[in-house]
DNA sequence: AGAAGACTTGACCAAACGGTCAAGATGATA
DNA sequence: TATCATCTTGACCGTTTGGTCAAGTCTTCT
C-alpha cells in the first residue's frame, strides 16, 4: 500500500488540492467573502484539517497569489524571446491571453488584490514588478529609437496589453453574457487573439492595414 | 433657520453623503468586505442612523451600483454624437478615460461586481448592456462594410477599449505605484489618453503612422 | 506487537457584523 | 405651549466565521 506514495507526497497532493480550491473560491469571492469553510468543502475535507495544512487564512491567501505572480512572470519571460518587436510582442500578447483563458481564476484573484490596494502583493508590485516594467519599457524605447516601430508611450503600450489581455479572464462572466451566456469558443477566442494582436501591432506601427485584415496564424473555422 | 432647507432637502443631502461614502467603501473592500460601520463612519452618522435611510446593505448596494450604471450610459452615448468612425471612436474613448480619472471607484465596484458573477447586476448585463452592445457592434460593421475602417472584429474592439479605458480606473493602485507611488500627473494621464486613442485608432486603420506620433489636441507640457 | 509520530475531525469559542429597538431629541404646525 | 411626525442613537441580539482543541485514527519504524 506504501509504494510511489509516502507521506510527503500526499501531503504535496493534498496542499494542491487545498490550494486549487482556495484559487477558486478567492477569485469568485474575495479574500473576505471567501470562506475557509467554502474553501475546506470544495477541497473535500472538514474545516479543521484545512487548518493543519495552512495556518491562517491569510497564509493560504499568500500561497494562492504567490503561485500565480509566479505564472504572470512565466509569461513576462515571452517577451524577451525575440528581439524584433511584432514577433515579441505577438508572442507576449498570444501568451497573456492564454493564460486569461487556462487561468482565469488566478487572474481574478490578482485584480481583486489590486482594486483593494494589494493589501498583500504591495511588495511585488514594488520590486519585482516595477523591475520587470523598467526594463522592458526600455526595449520598447530602443525599438523606436532604431526606427523600428513608431513612437508611442511604452508605458501606456504595456498598461493596454495587461489591460485587454486580463479583460478576457477578469470579466469572463460579463463576455459570456454578451455571447448568449455561453462562454466564447475556440473559433471566437481565437478571433479575439488575432484582433487585439492586429489592432495592437498595427497601432505601434509593425503592420499596415492597406490589404484589409491578415491572419497571421492558426484559424480554426468560421 | 427653515427656508432653502426644508426636510426633504436635508434628506436628500444625507442620502447623498451615505452614498458618497458607500462608493468608497464599497470600491476599496467590495461588498462582503465593506461593513456598513465603516460606511456610516465616513458619513459621519452613527451606524443605526444609516438603517434609517437605507433599510438594508444590499440595498444601499442597488443603489450605487445604479448610478455608477447611469453614468457608464452618459458616457455610451457619445459614441453615437457623430457617425464618422474615427471621431466617434476617439469621443468615445476619451469620455471613457475621463470617466475612469472622475470617478474611479465607481468603476472599481463595477469590475468587483463582474469579477464576483454580477450577482446583482445580472440584469442589467442581459437587458440594456447586451441591447447596446449590439447596436454598437451593427453601427461599426456598417463603417467596415462602407469601407471606412479595416475589418476587425467590432466586439474585441469594444471590449478592448473597455478594458483598456477601465483599467485607468480599477488597477490605478498598481499604476500609481509603477509611477514612484504618485498618482498620474495631468500631463501623465493625457499622454497616456492621446496614446490610447492613437494606437486604436491607426490600429483600425483610421490613421496611419507614416509620419511618427501625431499629436490630435489639447497638450499640456512635456 | 507496540510505541511514536503524523494526520483527521466534531465540537467549541470569541469576535465581528448585519440588523433591531425603544427611548429620546428636534423641528413643524396650530 | 402642546401635539405630532421625523429623525437620532446607544445598547442589544442572532448569526457567521476564523481559528482552537482534545480525542481520536492511521502509518511507519523497530
Amino acid at each position: 500500500m506504501s509504494k510511489t506514495s509516502n507521506r510527503t507526497t500526499a501531503r504535496a497532493e493534498i496542499e494542491r488540492m487545498i490550494l486549487h480550491a482556495a484559487e477558486e473560491v478567492f477569485a469568485e469571492f474575495g479574500f473576505k467573502g471567501a470562506t475557509t469553510g467554502m474553501i475546506a468543502e470544495r477541497a473535500g475535507l472538514p474545516k479543521a484539517n484545512l487548518y493543519y495544512y495552512f495556518p491562517t487564512k491569510l497564509a493560504l491567501y499568500r500561497q494562492v497569489v504567490e503561485n500565480i505572480f509566479q505564472i504572470w512572470l512565466d509569461a513576462a519571460n515571452t517577451f524577451d524571446e525575440c528581439d524584433e518587436p511584432a514577433e515579441a510582442l505577438t508572442r507576449y500578447i498570444n501568451a497573456k491571453m492564454d493564460i486569461s483563458r487556462a487561468h482565469p481564476m488566478g487572474s481574478k484573484v490578482w485584480a481583486n488584490e489590486i482594486l483593494h490596494k494589494a493589501p498583500v502583493i504591495q511588495d511585488y508590485l514594488e520590486t519585482t514588478l516595477d523591475e520587470w516594467t523598467g526594463t522592458r519599457i526600455a526595449v520598447i524605447e530602443r525599438w523606436i529609437a532604431d526606427g523600428k516601430m513608431a513612437s508611442i508611450d511604452p508605458r501606456s503600450l504595456l498598461y493596454m496589453i495587461w489591460a485587454t489581455t486580463q479583460h478576457y479572464a477578469d470579466f469572463n462572466h460579463q463576455i459570456d453574457t454578451l455571447n448568449q451566456g455561453r462562454p466564447l469558443s475556440d473559433a471566437q477566442f481565437n478571433r479575439a487573439k488575432e484582433t487585439v494582436v492586429s489592432i495592437i501591432l498595427t497601432g505601434v506601427g509593425l503592420r499596415d492595414m492597406s490589404q484589409g485584415r491578415l491572419k497571421p496564424h492558426g484559424e480554426e473555422n468560421s
